[in-house]
DNA sequence: TGACTCATGGTCGCTTTCAATCATAATGCG
DNA sequence: CGCATTATGATTGAAAGCGACCATGAGTCA
């Protein structure tokens, strides 16, 4: 009939059956939908608005959830790495430019090959919802495509780097000798006219196994990256199939990867600049829905 | 001299470049951060207000941002899997209290094998921050250690199911083969007296090459899975050391469970009464007359 | 039984946020 | 340069959210 509520005990904090089991199946909620309003918990758990906001401030305090001005976010298990945060956004315009001009070079039924690295992470976003089948060692990566039907993904296994979220060591490059992609596409912390370098010793070893596993290799680096070595050798310029960077990318730097064979694609991050005169690029197709005016 | 005025609905049209710039900002910020409040966004990007607003519109029109009351989620790239969202909030209360009782015995400084599935995920959240080495073969488990730099991470190879995020086939089943940790926790879709079922042909291979790996077996599985079979067998209980499930455990399961010689953990997701049924039993309240108001 | 605690729902005033509007500065174009 | 368009910042009234307070009802303990 009406509420029962059996606790029996009076120790000040420790909150009822109900009250418990309402939390509960509040964080439940919010952890499946991310966010959600004061009045989506209202009509989910079928009570006030007084007894919703006192429940997240217990949460809060619990550190399960973290309010907002207006609802909830689930606070709860997700991490993220540090690679991806301490980036200055002035290089993420950049990485994003290269990376559409990488993925859209990609075709529908491919099998992809995708190194770990921010860049690499955008030409992923970019591949989400296509027709492909991905391999890769980078667990944001895997992260994008683990609930797409769309896509097959296979990981590659081994000891995960805490600081880049990528797969290293001999089983993963075992596992790579027996793969063969269409496609891969490899990142790199340094460019010389030798070839690329990389900063991790296991890593290096893993790429040039992502290297020999591919049909084609397509590098993606902005301009950066040119000119700096890194702490081992991965490979030549030769084996690179197509290199994808910015337009802070020397001319000289230019002439030099296309005198090694490479084919060189220069994107072009923000025009801000007329350099290249060209900035009518952007196609305009979403053609504007006429906005009610409110009076 | 006409009186009308365009710029309040001729938002649509191709941004300019200085605009385009501080919208790629603003959603790196966004990104890095999950979540940011109006004034985070003013301080950050250093424009007023109401041009954050204008951003804000442009940028959930567009799909990339997703807007609450007071401030702005990420919106790209977030994907969830579908066995993580299904569950009725019920049956999370009784994870939530096996996950716990498994996790305290386990110590610091151990290896543990942890396998997919909701309950063993329940058991992960809790020890991220201890000292311990993990191996999963569960992406979502796998995202919980990633970036903690307390644990080693191990992750298994292979195939990634798109339904439960973890990896499956030979690959996986090689890796563990050459493994050895000190615990194993696993789940099951089904518990008989004969022993564990699993709703999966390559997970069950899996497991069984888990369970070979293993010091000792933690098995996790809230009553429901007692008495039902799956589709295939994995393995016998006499490879079980503990097994942990909740008070819905019927007194015959848990004398046969100690005939089989394991370990017995019985725990209360809701310490004092089970109460199912009807909860919200308030409803009647609402055809209360008005209260008077008070000043 | 009566005092007490816990949990809840409703209402108040106050603060924050929102959308819309206007005015001005910056930019683009011939 | 002059004109048109866009981008921005400030303002304003309306709306929504918030914390605090109080009343009610159920259950517990002495």
């Amino acid at each position: 009939m009406v509420a029962f509520n059996h606790n029996a005990i009076s120790q000040g904090e420790i909150p009822g059956v109900q009250t418990r089991q309402r939390r509960s199946r509040l964080i439940d909620f919010v952890r499946v939908r991310g966010f959600a309003s004061l009045d989506d918990l209202v009509r989910e758990l079928g009570v006030s608005e007084s007894t919703i906001r006192r429940d997240l401030d217990a949460l809060e305090e619990q550190g399960t959830a973290r309010r907002t001005h207006g609802g909830v976010l689930y606070a709860g298990g997700h991490a993220r790495l540090s690679e991806f945060d301490e980036r200055q956004p002035a290089h993420w315009a950049a990485k994003r430019a290269i990376a559409a001009a990488a993925a859209e070079r990609i075709d529908d039924g491919e099998t992809v090959l995708l190194d770990g690295g921010t860049t690499t992470y955008e030409v992923a976003r970019l591949l989400v919802g296509r027709s492909i089948q991905v391999v890769t060692n980078s667990l944001p990566v895997a992260n994008l495509f683990a609930s797409e039907s769309r896509a097959d993904l296979v990981l590659l296994g081994g000891y995960v780097s805490p600081r880049t979220g990528v797969c290293l060591g001999p089983y993963a490059n075992e596992l790579l000798g027996r793969l063969h992609v269409t496609t891969t596409v490899l990142s790199a912390a340094g460019i010389t006219a030798e070839g690329l370098y990389n900063a991790h010793l296991l890593l290096a070893e893993t790429e040039q196994a992502m290297l020999r596993a591919a049909g084609r290799v397509f590098v993606v680096a902005d301009s950066s990256k040119f000119g700096r070595k890194s702490l081992t050798f991965v490979s030549g310029l030769d084996s690179i199939d197509l290199l994808v960077s910015d337009t802070g990318l020397s001319a000289e730097w230019r002439q030099q990867i296309k005198a090694a064979g490479v084919d060189l694609v220069v994107v072009d991050p923000a025009p801000l600049e007329p350099l290249d005169g060209d900035h009518d690029s952007h196609r305009d197709d979403r053609t504007k829905p006429p906005r009610e005016r409110h009076t």
